[in-house]
DNA sequence: GATGAATGAGTTTTCATTCAT
DNA sequence: CATGAATGAAAACTCATTCAT
């Protein structure tokens, strides 16, 4: 039993099975969160759907909270990624928000579930039960955000009509996660993309012509 | 003390206060599952909450999900009063979307925790858990077909630029609902209305102008 | 509102109805402690199936357990009607017995169930909780010693062979309760007493061949 | 501590302890199902009883039926045991039948506070509470069956007089199932035993004299 | 006297968490 | 480190009993 190797090699096997473990717990607890609510889904559940044994659970999180928590910072991993554009800091105003939609549109629709659980987790933070997220901003607050610097800009370059910033961001935030309400996905995505782009951009005094035009030939993206 | 007074009263006075146990029960249901969540909130606590006894409960509800029921059906009522608007249908559109947009918006922040558990409910209903109201659609999709009527008929009288009527409603919706994001209620009731109504109208390809001037005589900010 | 009158019918017309009353909660009690057990059923239930306010039951009853008393001392009297028989004492041991296996038969079919939760009652009698009937002897016990004085005076007029009289008297208490056991009434009533006469007789060392030709004819009774 | 030992009693040391604490609570559950009947024994008594942890009982079984279930198994299989006797398909019927009234009555001596039990639940099956046992027919039945058996083949072979044998098995069982009712115990067993044979052998028409001596060489009392 | 509304003690059951193996 | 057995705190729900009308 060579020393050098296995010190070398063997936390890293190790380090490689625990992070396995530990996606799979996070991948397990995601989808019985999303599918049945934090308070319905049992850690005996999650333990099961991840092939671990039931205790292992204890071994990779604190508590119910910490994988929940887990499974929401993949989310705001995710929106962090979606919302930070520094590449979209020098084409128009407008186009910086008909490729945000973009982003945003697929990403809600990719991990919709998630998304409203981040939802309904953030509505009730600061209460007696503390299930919430670190002190992460709830996701409309941060997309709000992300679209105001956008409106901000477009704005000041003459691209949008003057109006109140934070409120029209908030609607905007608003009509994108709109895909979240139940019925969504019976629409094309590309299709409430393209609406979704003629909507906000007319809304912000853009003509639509051309915007429109050009998405329909899908050549924005 | 007349006879008659007597029976006629008689049974009034415990209907009265039946009805006044029931209410409290439903006030104090609503409080706690909207400061708490539905399934942090105990029975125990409602009661208590109410003033009552801890099996009295059970004389009004059958079920803590009969609670929630009582306490979605005011706001089920709330809506369907708000959207329903029959007084609208003679004058144009546009006007009748701002009416709509006027009273969801007061309704919405009159109601803002109630509306957040129900659209809370919403997501999760059709799950494991039957948790939801008995038939009633979410919360945004009531809202959204009621604009999709307005934007039907705004189209087809050419005030609103031609769209795909179902995905416009559901963004105006989407734009509505943002009031019920957490960190409402730092604008004026009134100007958030008269961006909403300014944002709404433009985006359905109406010029502005006048119709922001003459909500309230304000200046667009 | 002549006073005589008043103060002398009426408390007539009201214990006739205090009996009425009583009478039908004893009767539902029965149905349903007979059917349902005594502890699953609920006092509700019982002044449900009474037809009577709910509160009423405890006008008549200090308790749940009185009205079960009351059931059983109904199947009490009963008994005590069955194995009282000071007519037979001039007639042979074996006839006497005859007729009261006859008694206890036709008492048994007739009222089955009372008489099994008189036996499951008496099962627990002086335990934890205090079920019981006030103090009468189980059943068989009842019986057993009825029978046990016929044996005696057999075996003393030398009808009946020698042998242990309260083993022979509980034996034959055990064959007149098996009427009670769950798959009874398969057959004709006279049938069983015809066999259950010729079969303890028998076994009490009794020549059988007359009497049960003397049954057979119907003409004992 | 050889290694090969430890890996052969480690699995085998974890069944040890589930199998005493299982048979620690099934000997609880009797103990305070035949003391206070079914419905008067809580959960967290068994536990107790059994020195175990209230939630314990839950790792254990599903329900507390399913502990009635398993007390009633052993009765069950007890009497399964008791009534089978192939090796008595050779012996006269007079003889097999003694033989198993000898069997039984030791056993419901044994086992009487179970066969109460046993007997008592038989009679609520089929009932709005579903408590029984799975599919076991109750033990009067079981037994009668049995003996049902042994009769005809006695009539068959001319040992037996003619008559409803379904009939006189069932009082036989009746007679036998006496040993259960509350004052039992105070002859001695055998004397019981004895008696009973020379009861049954009579009442199905044998000539007792020489049974009865041959039993035990002690003179009938 | 009849009634049923109010009440809370008592039971069953679930499940997060601990800990010995 | 992985596991699952043990545990009891907590919650829903039932129902006997009291009491005001």
């Amino acid at each position: 039993m060579p020393i050098s190797g296995v010190t070398l090699e063997s936390p890293t096997r190790l380090e490689r099975k625990r992070a396995r473990n530990r996606d799979a717990l996070v991948a397990a607890a995601r989808r019985l969160f999303t599918r049945d609510g934090f308070e319905a889904t049992t850690i005996a559940a999650i333990a099961e759907e991840a092939d671990l044994g039931f205790g292992t659970f204890y071994r990779y999180f604190e508590d119910k909270t910490a994988a929940l928590r887990a499974v929401l910072e993949e989310a705001v991993r995710e929106i962090d990624r979606v919302l930070r554009a520094e590449d979209d800091a020098d084409v128009p105003a407008a186009e910086a928000l008909a490729r945000l939609t973009d982003r945003v549109v697929r990403a809600a629709a990719r991990n919709r579930s998630v998304f409203a659980l981040w939802w309904e987790v953030s509505m009730h933070s600061g209460k007696s039960r503390r299930l919430g997220p670190p002190n992460t901003p709830p996701l409309p607050v941060s997309l709000a955000q992300a679209i105001e610097g956008l409106i901000a800009r477009g704005v000041e370059s003459g691209e949008f009509a003057p109006g109140d910033t934070a409120l029209r961001s908030g609607f905007i935030a608003g009509a994108h996660l709109h895909v979240l309400a139940p019925p969504a996905g019976r629409h094309e995505e590309q299709d409430v993309i393209d609406a979704l782009c003629d909507f906000e951009l007319r809304a912000l005094g853009v003509a639509p012509a051309q915007g429109t035009k050009d998405r329909k030939g899908r050549a924005t993206r």
